[in-house]
DNA sequence: CAAATCATGTCACGGTGTGACACGTTTGGT
DNA sequence: ACCAAACGTGTCACACCGTGACATGATTTG
């Protein structure tokens, strides 16, 4: 198997290239399927064949963050609790993704872009969803309490990715690392000088 | 001005109530918007007239929620920060949002219809845009600070009504003062033993 | 080389949401 | 009481979304 594996890689690069592009230039909601199968040179059916809709076609990559944070809570350093290591390995997941081209791009869409945020919103669904039936499956935590860190989790997550893109779209070069201890620093603050 | 207002205002109770018990009958990905002007005896037209889509037709009242959420800060005690005023006025709103009818509807469709949950972020992603713009526009906190605020109690506010809402389906009968103030003991709980 | 599998295009369809226009009703001024 | 403006509704038309079904040609597998 080699063609058709390389084909179909190249073709969801392409797709979400196109996508990333048009939706820069144009907008989400001015950005039609039919404008990138257009670009791509491909039918609009087949677009819908790569992607469930341009929303996924733009983010494809997040399921590997859930994978990472959910895989996390074995190696528990128990100095923190389990809060503080997945926010400590939140923070390093964070540098790296910013890493990513593409993560930069898609900032800057989500200040500029209302429209964007049902995207983003989505993915942390997601996110949640599997981080605290993780945590509950371990038997650590009950329901309630799974919940709350898998939430307040993707919280953190956000406020530092919001902080970052309108950092990103100011002009403002900031350091993600930092950032995001900042944000884990203020929310350590709201409860304990509270 | 009289009748014009009674009948729209009785029209949108009409479609509200139409499309609640067809959700509940069928699903939401079942229900088009053709059965709910059908039942109503109405065009399709004039549904979207009312509501600009099924979702909002289902959850009409969560202004009220945002605007005394939003409006509550001025009374601050300043006892145990804003964080814990906006938290305990929640708390109230939440057992006073449970005593609507339609609120243990929707509970149960939440945790039975996954679909639901996209409706229900929607009115979270706008409390948190509202409430962190108030927070920031009141001079007391930075950027981060407000959005973390307003993170964190959107989080509460929904695990807890997640939690009631798992009750609800279970059959156990929550109190909901009870249920939300053990949320956020557990969240208290998060940052004082890690 | 032949059969099975796969990717793609084409066509058709139901649903969503919006704009434009016509018609009847309500409202407010005279 | 009458009339014009504003309003509500239905109808029609339209673009877009997402999916199912089928045909066709390319790739893989034996």
């Amino acid at each position: 198997m080699g063609i058709r594996e390389e084909r179909r890689a190249r073709m969801r690069r392409e797709i979400q290239g196109a996508t990333l592009d048009l939706v820069e230039k144009q907008g989400l909601d001015a950005t039609t399927i039919g404008d990138i199968a257009a670009r791509v040179g491909i039918s609009e059916r087949t677009v819908f064949r790569y992607y469930a809709s341009k929303e996924h076609a733009l983010m494809p990559g997040q399921q590997s963050l859930i994978d990472t944070l959910v895989g996390s809570e074995s190696a528990h350093s128990t100095s923190s609790g389990i809060l503080g290591d997945l926010l400590a390995v939140c923070r390093d997941l964070f540098a790296q993704e910013v890493e990513q081209s593409d993560f930069r791009r898609i900032s800057r869409l989500m200040v500029q872009e209302p429209a964007m945020t049902r995207v983003v919103v989505r993915q942390e669904r997601k996110l949640v969803e599997a981080l605290s039936a993780s945590l509950v499956g371990r038997g650590q935590l009950e329901s309630i309490q799974a919940l709350l860190v898998a939430e307040v989790v993707t919280a953190a997550w956000r406020v530092a990715w919001q902080s970052f893109a309108r950092n990103e779209v100011d002009g403002v070069d900031s350091d993600p690392v930092e950032l995001f201890e900042k944000t884990i620093c203020e929310l350590g603050k709201l409860f304990h000088e509270g």
